[in-house]
Order: structure tokens, then sequence, then C-alpha cells
DNA sequence: AAATTGACGTTAGCCCGCTAACAACGATTT
DNA sequence: AAATCGTTGTTAGCGGGCTAACGTCAATTT
């Protein structure tokens, strides 16, 4: 009943663990209709209704808040496997999205009317436990993007960013417990730490002399997590 | 089974439901122990277990980040009716928390274990739907706190800031639809936007000139929050 | 091969917000 | 009444990060 017999000691075995969730969700019933997106297609926009919900089956999307300037800020990066929409019972069918949701690759999604979602929810326990591990994950995972944001110098919220996106999204080395990589351009890294593109190059460039991490022109981008974690506590 | 029967279409009946459900999750089985904290005491410190969950009662209490070198970043206010703790089942007993759990004011607590809190959530289904509002009004408030720390203008930050906590913790003015009170220091609102306190008193100063706040010494914090919102959208 | 595109690299100048220090004022304590 | 404390108000000076505009380099397109 409660999820906690599924799960280990540490958070990344949870977050497998909602991707399987998520992953098994939807499919015994064959629920939902598969679209496709190019690169930077909008899967919704602020003025959609949000009366569906999303399994990223291939590929990345990203959630963009865009105030009345255009000025854009990615709230949240969703990857393969995991849920996207707003996943709250409070503000359903009736309401507006208020953010595009954009691929940011070539991306496939299963796209499930809301109805739908809950009619299935309903009938299975385990997806009721997949949910709780889906808003479990989510919540950890933002107010840690809220704790970065909170740091005033550029480097730090740099450094604590890239520690963030190495332990959740990073693929580590070959058994090597140090560095993992990370595939992820300038200015992404800018939208989520909410800083200019040119300084997160002019920032990353110091990290890369101190040797915190390591990457040059369409290489992937190779995080020193250790060293790194270090750097934070004494700068 | 799912929530979405007890929910009407907005966010406020929501939340309430929230605190109602966390009113009546621990009380009928009579779980756990009343404790009380004066101003500023510690709940729980970095070093704690997070072997337990907690009830707030009577009070607020701030759930605080500290880096290495002290630099304090408040992460939530918990306040009365509402549940306190890592509501996480990934990182359970054996985990540490990071942060500090402190009283503003005067405060009583229901402190209940987790094994306690877990045994009663598998024997009450209605529990388990209280814990689901529980995640999806915090990952809510979450995405929208990290929402407003992306914009670097203070005035933004500020202005975001006042109407987010104007929207979730302020009381309405007798049958007023624009202006709600709050009770909020300068340096509350410094840690919570991440600026300094004397730029919180300067940029409150413009606000007030303007009309869309208004407050003195001693008196309580008056947001005019059409205002307020329109002034976010043309700034 | 040439042109175009997309991403990283670099710099000058400016402005915002921080630090630090102190003043003003009300409330509470002694 | 005097002193202390907590909160808001104010300012000078400085530094960090932004804007804007380019340059560089590799990959892809034509």
């Amino acid at each position: 009943m409660i999820p906690n017999q599924f799960c280990a000691d540490d958070h990344h075995t949870c977050q497998t663990m909602t991707e399987l969730m998520a992953r098994h969700l939807p499919q015994g019933k064959s629920l939902g209709r598969l679209r496709c997106y190019a690169k930077n297609d909008d899967i919704w926009r602020p003025e959609a209704p949000s009366d569906r919900v999303y399994l990223v089956q291939r590929g990345h999307v990203a959630v963009v808040y865009a105030d009345a300037q255009g000025h854009e800020v990615v709230l949240r990066i969703v990857e393969e496997g995991q849920l996207l929409g707003e996943l709250c019972f409070c503000t359903p069918e009736q309401s507006l999205r208020e953010t595009f949701a954009r691929s940011t690759v070539e991306t496939e999604v299963l796209e499930v009317k809301y109805s739908e979602f809950v009619n299935y929810l309903q009938g299975d326990l385990a997806a009721l436990q997949g949910l709780l591990f889906v808003f479990c994950t989510r919540l950890g995972e933002t107010e840690r993007r809220a704790e970065i944001l909170m740091y005033r110098s550029a480097d730090e919220r740099l450094s604590r960013l890239l520690l963030q996106l190495a332990e959740t999204r990073g693929h580590p080395h070959k058994a090597h417990p140090g560095p993992v990589t990370l595939h992820v351009r300038h200015d992404e890294l800018a939208q989520m730490a909410a800083m200019s593109r040119a300084h997160v190059t002019v920032t990353m460039g110091k990290l890369r002399e101190q040797g915190l991490v390591s990457y040059e022109r369409n290489r992937p981008l190779i995080v020193n997590m250790p060293q790194l974690a270090a750097h934070i506590n004494k700068s």
C-alpha cells in the first residue's frame, strides 16, 4: 500500500521507481494517443485547457513560463518515461495551463485525457502509489531548484545547478564514482540558473580552469561531482 | 477515491481541503505527542534524523536551509493545520534532515513517528487522499516560489512574492475584493525574495509611493492585489 | 566549396543591488 | 523616566552581472 516497501534508501532508486510507475501506468489499458513533435514544437500553450496529461516516451520536454515581455524561464525539464502535465487534482479540466510545454529535441508523447487518467487511477492502487512517487520526486526537485535560486552569486548558483543536474539526470562514467556527463547547452543553463547566457559562459570557463568541470565544443559536459561539492562548501 | 470529487474549481478550495485533511489525519487515533515551542526554537536541526512528521496545531514554522557560511534562506513557511516534515517516502528513517525547522512565533505541534504515520495511512484511504492534496498544494506553491526567484529585478521579485503571499496566506479585508493584510517583516521578505533587508525596505518604499501596498511601523501590511498584478504585467 | 547555422568565447560600459554603517522611531523592559 | 531592543529608513561606495555587440569555430546545408 505504502510505496516505502519498494524503495531503497537513496533518492536515485526512488526516481527510478517513479519512471517505472509512469511507464506502467496507462500502457496496460492502451490508453491515449501517441503524438510526435519535432524539436521546438509546442505541446501546449498558455491558453490551452489542462484537460489531459502526457507520458513522455522519447525525447525531452521543457515546461516554460513566459511573462508579458516574453522573458522566458524554464520551470522543469521532463524526460523519457516521466509524466508531463499539471498533476494537480485541484485545477482540472476547465482551467488553462499558463505555461508552454516545448520539445527540446524530437519527442514522442502519449496523450491521455484527464478523465481517462482519473478513471484508470480509480481502479488501480498501484497507479496511485506511482502517483505518490511522482509527487514526491517532483517536490524534492522543485524545492532544490528554489534553494539554488536563492543564492546571489553566479558562481554559486551555477555550481549548485550543475550538481543537481548531475545527480538527477547525469550519466555516470563507466563505474567511476566521480565524473558524470550531461548534455546541456549554456543557454539552457542560463535559463535554469537565472543568468545571462554570456555570463554562464564566463562562469563555466572559470569552473573549467579550476578543473571542476570539463567540456569542449560539441563534446558533452563532464561534471566532477566531489570536487564541485567541495568547491561549494568553501566559496 | 480520487480527490477530484471533493474539490471545487479554484485552488483556494483545494488548499482548505488540504488543511482539513491534515487536521483529520491522526487525531482519530490519538497518535503522537503534543510539543510546545517558544519563538525561534528549533524543532529540528540539520543533523536530526527524519524519522517523524509534525502537524502544526498553532503558530508558524519556517523551514530554513543554511549553507556552510551560515547564509540562511527560508524554503517554506508551514502554518496552522498543515503538515511539517519531509513528506517523501524515498528517504525515510535513516536519513538526516538537512534543514532547520524553526518556530517564528510560539508554536504547538503534534509529533508523530514516521512508522506510525505510515501505519495510519495504510489503513485509511481518506488519509491517502489527503496526502495527495498535500503534495499537490506544496508542489504548486514551490513551483511558484521558484518562478518568482527567476526574475532578476528586485521590484519584480518582491511584487510577485507579495502577490503569492497575499494569495496563499492573506486575510481578506471585510468583503473587499482588492486589499488583503499580511503579517510579515521586511527581513522575512528579504529571505524569501533573495534580497538584502535594506533593499527590501527601499523597494517597499517605492511600492508604497505608487499605492500598490500600504504599511506603517507596527501596522500590518496591506497589499492591493489587482493593482499589484497590473504593475507586474507592465513593468 | 561556399554559405549558413548554431553554439561557445570575449569585451566595454553601465546600472542595480549589496555591504556597512548609522539614524529614527515605537514598544517593551528596568 | 531611562534604557534597551526590534524594526524600518537612509545613504555612500563598490562590485558583480547585465546588455549589446562582436569574434571564433565546427557542423550542416546548398
